[in-house]
DNA sequence: ACCGGATTAGCACTTGGTACTAACATCAGT
DNA sequence: ACTGATGTTAGTACCAAGTGCTAATCCGGT
């Protein structure tokens, strides 16, 4: 009965990955075989066991934690002027969609523009003051979209800039902004860097 | 010495916060006590034993990769009434902040109110057209932020719904937005419920 | 009928605990 | 100085979920 062995490990091995909490008790009952079959087949399959699987989730999960906040700016940055323009791209997933409908969710598409605004300006401290939105065309799972940002000239308001963001799927604009940033600084200090 | 022993839960306390993974053993040795001391320690304290910190830790992260996907709504819906009003809460802590400042980025703020527009729209298919954002304090971790929502007449254009949200952190309104939002059907059919 | 892989059983031992009991240690109050 | 409360340490029995090892048994193919 090899192919019969076969399977069970290949079932065992994707439980685990599914559900890593059991034990080798649980296991062996949800295939009507010995504790110590599924203990061969652990071995078998470099599987560790419960204890070891554990203690890798949760240091790995501590790792997690300090490892999220690194999303400081939504999409890859492909090019960036600093005070003057910048370029990034976001590949939506079906993570950033309704379910309902499978268009992705308005607040995507601001953060991949809202943090293209904030990386573009120079300055230790920018914030969005205001800013106006269009949603032209609805994005849908799998389109990359290129958010393009331009700094216009800030209309003599005093530590303000805006920015203008311009996001296409393809050839289409799918979303706009104006930002109007705050910064602590005004602008033109080329001198910082 | 009584003020050894508070001090010393206190801390064993804080370190178990940052660093779940040490056996009473561990901590024994750090507190140069016994490991019965410790014993008792966790049961005052009332934190489990290594195993069920671990067990905790790995389905919590378990939770956590179905949990993220799911935020169809960013922040808690509190009350809602379809096509008039509704409240969201959304607590913001250090992942939600830039690292810089402490600041809490704009998408966030944006995300759960423009979830909350969505949400009270009373339509299987309500997407963002256009809107107007004003960020108009700060917003640090530890801020709790309530988002209100009320939908304002359309002014008369066809699949469109106004919603104006107002966000405040204790009485001090922190974000306002006005959300002219799509929707398949129009306003009125009551009687969907 | 016999061989070999697959399976099962049994036992001793390990970790990191719980639950409980008993012995000290230390200090305060009278 | 004696008593009591509080805190600390020690020791025992027990548990879950294993490892590691040996031995027995099953079952199919030739």
């Amino acid at each position: 009965m090899r192919l019969q062995k076969r399977e069970r490990q290949e079932k065992l091995a994707a439980l685990l990955e599914g559900n890593p909490l059991m034990t080798d008790g649980d296991l062996a009952e949800h295939f009507s075989v010995s504790v110590q079959t599924v203990r061969l087949d652990r071995m078998e399959l470099g599987i560790p066991e419960l204890r070891e699987r554990l203690k890798d989730m949760a240091s790995r999960s501590l790792d997690d934690v300090k490892a999220l906040p690194i999303d400081e700016v939504i999409g890859d940055i492909l090019d960036i002027e600093l005070d003057k323009r910048a370029v990034s791209v976001f590949d939506v997933t079906e993570d950033h969609v309704f379910q309902r409908n499978g268009i992705a969710r308005g607040h995507h598409l601001f953060a991949q523009a809202n943090s293209l605004a904030v990386a573009v300006i120079d300055d230790e401290l920018a914030l969005t003051a205001k800013s106006e939105l269009e949603f032209r065309k609805p994005v849908h799972a799998g389109d990359r979209v290129v958010a393009k940002a331009e700094v216009l000239p800030a209309g003599g308001k005093p530590h303000r800039s805006i920015v203008r963001v311009v996001s296409t799927v393809g050839e289409e604009p799918v979303f706009t902004g104006i930002f109007e940033m705050y910064r602590t600084h005004e602008r033109g200090k080329e001198g910082q860097q």
